[in-house]
DNA sequence: GATTGGCACTCGTAAGCGCCGAGTGCTACC
DNA sequence: GGTAGCACTCGGCGCTTACGAGTGCCAATC
């Protein structure tokens, strides 16, 4: 038996399965892709791929559907990227260019790829531990409170509120203010820490507990590990993707609110050697993504400052998803860098 | 016929309806109500509330259900609020009180009020407009441009990049960071623009550009009007709350992120005489929102900087909603007030 | 005049049934 | 190895029937 007719037959049953969204039998298999044998040889064909677990049949008499296996091995083998339009291009670059500061970049992605692929997109803000430190902002609220405000190369601001004995004096602030950023601006996140420990000592013991303060709030800022936020946009696509999905909404809903997931598994792919990142059902390992599937691409440069990618049913357009996610975070790379 | 007891059969229905989440005929309702007449009377009333247009029947010999004018009746004069239990109301104060900023202050009540509703909450960010500034700061991120951060006495800390000429002295930063500074510290953001006019008059005719770069910069982000940020939380309760949902959610979600429309309706209900206003169903205006219903509260102080309300099908429970929307707004003023 | 019991009527839903057709696996054949 | 033929399975669709919840109306009653 040829091999590599049976590859075909996969790739066939995932183009048509997402294309018409029901299981696919092997008449119209051949009718539709010309594969050049008769349905029956394609049955045999089929057979086998089930007992090798890459298709299923809902029931006895129904045609195939893909299974997570089976997707997962038409990603990488058989999946031929779809470049994007001129236009789209164009489009892209057009609508990011707009913007006017870090937030309303990431907004305009999130909500350009929930667009462009019609299911929903999720954006990592650039990771705080990556970045370099640009300034650090101390301003007396009122007498009891005092904000820390950070901000970093990827323009990013981080805001936190200390609470602070009475009676602190301007100058002091002034002065810390000073030293902090003497101390620190430059310096990667992650090593922020080791340098701002030396700063107590630095000043009058009186000022020592106001200092100390401070300095934890800045390194908790930057250290809130997995606290990186998540945008996402396009949630209402998900429901418009087949009417199955009334109950197997909610617990999708409720991951993507939970962030803690989406944040892991963001951060898992990120190891992932090419240039995306997909994983399929329950690829997630997590039982209520269980049937859909999630595609990242890194952005921000060779440092891959944080992740963006599309969510949709496991029966999605992966070459499409994956062309329109690469092309975005290379957009937003560049807006970011330039 | 007695009046009273025509209301007291439309209080029925709803309350039923609610729980049930069907059509309510005439006998269940004198049994499970104790309203002492038999059914027939019922069905006499009943048809003159379907007359007056406060219930309907779905089809011929089914159950009433509830029109938008009924549960406008309902909320207006039958419903007793149901006061909190002390645990909750102790839960509240302790969940709110662990926030860090004001950022967080914020996402904690909006998944608090999700929580205890079960339904969809919505939060507007203290609205900048009522805001008083209490910083402006100027921070070069690189040699063509700045960020312009500002800070007002609700905590709220807004950023904008300005793009500027080349080779910037810092001293004219700093000398500009401290007239802005100066001359708006303190004001309504509403009171600024005409203050921040007169400034580039003040500096040197070469640094004017950069100057008033700047002023427009701040003038705009107080400006931008319905722009306040609102954020969302518990969207998974809406696909939870019954399995007709599957075409009504998408428009719904829609509604949501759009953000727009509900800024507006928040806006709108922020007129009412209430300490707590209602939209329901038809009410909001806007098509896609016909099948739910908006509870919101302003919190804030008396001002009442904006506004946090719930969301979910009209088909609610609208005095339990109603104290827990009033309950969090309360506590939220108290946190953001101490 | 309000209330009630009785009764005929409507109509949506569930259940049962038969048919059709898509799709399969198997086997014999090329 | 590929193909054709064939018997078989079974889900979906349309039809009919039965059921029952719920109604509106009317005459009787308080």
């Amino acid at each position: 038996m040829a091999e590599d007719r049976k590859l075909d037959v996969l790739r066939a049953i995932v183009e048509d399965y997402v294309l018409t969204r029901e299981p696919v039998g092997s008449k119209v298999l051949v009718e539709r892709h010309n594969l050049g044998v008769s349905p029956a040889t394609i049955r045999n064909d089929m057979a086998q791929l089930e007992e090798e677990g890459y298709i299923v049949q809902p029931h006895t008499s129904a045609g195939r559907v893909p299974t997570d296996k089976g997707y997962r091995l038409f990603v990488d083998r058989l999946a031929e990227v779809k470049p994007l339009s001129a236009p789209e291009k164009r489009a892209i670059g057009q609508f990011l260019e707009g913007a006017v500061d870090l937030d309303d970049v990431i907004d305009r992605a999130v909500r350009l790829l929930a667009q462009l692929t019609q299911q929903v997109a999720v954006v990592q803000y650039p990771s705080l531990r990556v970045s370099a430190l640009r300034h650090v902002e101390l301003v007396l609220v009122d007498e009891r409170r005092l904000l820390v405000v950070i901000i970093t190369d990827t323009g990013r601001v981080e805001q936190r509120t200390v609470p602070i004995p009475d009676g602190i004096d301007l100058a002091v602030v002034a002065e810390l203010r000073a030293r902090v950023n003497a101390a620190t601006v430059g310096l990667r996140a992650q090593d922020v820490r080791a340098r701002l420990a030396e700063l107590p000592e630095q000043m009058r013991p009186e000022d020592r507990p106001l200092v100390q303060l401070v300095v934890d709030a800045v390194v908790e800022t930057l250290d809130q590990e997995g606290e990186d936020r998540l945008v996402v946009a396009g949630a209402a696509n998900l429901a418009r993707t087949g009417a199955d999905t009334a109950a197997m909404l909610s617990p999708v809903l409720e991951a993507l609110e939970e962030q803690v997931v989406l944040m892991r598994l963001m951060t898992e792919m990120a190891e992932d050697q090419r240039d995306f990142a997909v994983r399929i059902g329950h690829e997630t390992q997590y039982e209520p993504l269980a049937g859909v599937s999630i595609i990242s691409s890194g952005y921000g440069g060779d440092t891959a400052l944080a992740r963006i990618g599309a969510l949709g049913p496991t029966r999605m357009d992966y070459p499409a998803t994956i062309a329109s996610v690469r092309a975005v975070a290379r957009y937003l790379s560049r807006i970011l860098a330039g």
